[in-house]
DNA sequence: AGCTACATTGCAAACTACGCAACGCAAGGA
DNA sequence: TCCTTGCGTTGCGTAGTTTGCAATGTAGCT
């Protein structure tokens, strides 16, 4: 459809892998050189692609600023990235951390289980999350005003993946309830039938909820029981980053 | 050079910055939104943006997953994270985790200072950095064997950036020997005059330096004597890293 | 309902980007 | 030393991709 685009993306995946010659490119694409060598001037002058010294190509410094831009929420990571690993350690499931970024929730960050399971979940940094299956979506949603909670949700088409999905906006909003009263949220595998989650919401300096973070196994390794006894240090860690934040626990009243 | 490649860059810029309708897309551009439709259908269908719920355009889970694996080394990056940010917290200076990586060397890794040097600081994940003219950068080299070493200057014309700068071989080979003999290097302003590093290898399981570790600071805020007090936690946490990533200190000589 | 604004598709024209061929350059062998 | 080989680079005419137009489809708003 976009030929010389289609044409750029793959060699900026070829040279993600490995450094690459131009006649490798060339014969890559099954294009000539010529070609080959103007996508590459063209990549590189945008440092999507880097020339090392040796000529070979490599992945450019610009497309890793853009991710990192793209995360955004750099603050949020830096001050997290600390206690997300040290809850993985502690609790040695697979730790997750998930923002509100315009209309969706987006995994910012993971900590990967040493437990085999870590390679079967989904879940990827960038990744759009499911807003009303999961359980970070849950308890950001939760934590949000009325008007917030029907913006993002206006766009949503439920869909029932599983037995568990709350799959209409009366069963969401009876669970975003509970949810917003005890403070954390569970996925039963409501959207991954075997995949399960204990989540908490993180605060910034406002005390807006803008984030949360998550705890997660796939059955055969922990049940919901099982998770659920990590709820302590859960509830610590995420205390800990709103503090980073900003957040203070207890406002002030007003004398 | 390249029209559609660039007109396809600029997308990814945009939509890295803020969420992005089609009209605004074409608008930047200057060309019709059909042009700009097939475009983004492009990057979308290599992920290289997402399609949000509302119709809008955002960076893509696909350019992120390949700045991961072009940084590669996931393991060395998940292994010296949480020992990174603890030397931050303990020195109070910038910590950087650069790697060898084909016939470069390169940052993978970055825990900002809080202080407000963080900022003037030049280096950037995924940017590569002088091969002899920084700590990382001697601190490899001098724990590579000779045949390496002259692979990977064989392609370096050298460059006297400033007054304290080992602009030759001769000079360079001087240095790296002092270095290998105390296991640490220097930068004392030799790429920038204003900023002083400390830096200390990383070893793999087959004992090889494969990385270093360094702590950065701009002079007005830490002389290179003041950096030098923090070695004995410099040396701790490469340390750590090694034993992490399988290297055991004392080979058990043959009894 | 009708309107407006937006996204999307088909098609012919035009301009971009393609392949060719020639050149420059470095490394290695005779 | 010269020749050969392999690689990257440049200029140019043409083939063909990509572009803009116009029409259609779709959703939200008054």
């Amino acid at each position: 459809m976009a030929q010389s685009i289609q044409r750029a993306i793959n060699l900026i995946r070829l040279a993600a892998e490995h450094p690459l010659t131009l006649s490798e490119a060339s014969d890559v694409l099954g294009v000539h050189k010529s070609t080959a060598l103007r996508i590459l001037q063209t990549l590189e002058a945008a440092r999507f692609v880097r020339k090392t010294g040796a000529g070979t190509y490599v992945f450019g410094s610009g497309l890793i600023e853009l991710s990192e831009l793209a995360l955004g929420s750099m603050d949020l990571r830096q001050f997290a990235s600390a206690h997300l690993r040290v809850l993985q350690r502690r609790t040695g499931h697979t730790v997750h951390l998930a923002q509100l970024t315009g209309d969706e929730i987006v995994y910012v960050d993971k900590v990967d289980s040493p437990a085999f399971d870590a390679v079967k979940l989904p879940s990827r940094v960038g990744r759009a999350v499911s807003i009303y299956a999961s359980a970070v979506g849950k308890v950001i949603l939760a934590h949000l005003s009325q008007a917030e909670r029907d913006r993002l949700l206006s766009h949503v088409t439920f869909e029932r993946y599983t037995g568990t999905t709350f799959a209409d906006r009366e069963a969401l909003d009876a669970e975003l309830a509970r949810v917003a009263e005890r403070g954390w949220a569970i996925d039963d595998g409501e959207h991954d039938a075997y995949v399960m989650c204990v989540a908490a919401p993180i605060r910034d300096s406002r005390g807006q909820v803008i984030a949360a973070v998550s705890l997660t196994a796939i059955e055969v390794i922990a049940n919901l029981d099982q998770l659920k006894e990590k709820l302590p240090l859960l509830l610590e860690t995420s205390a800990l980053i709103s503090q980073e934040l900003g957040y203070t626990p207890e406002p002030s009243p007003a004398p």
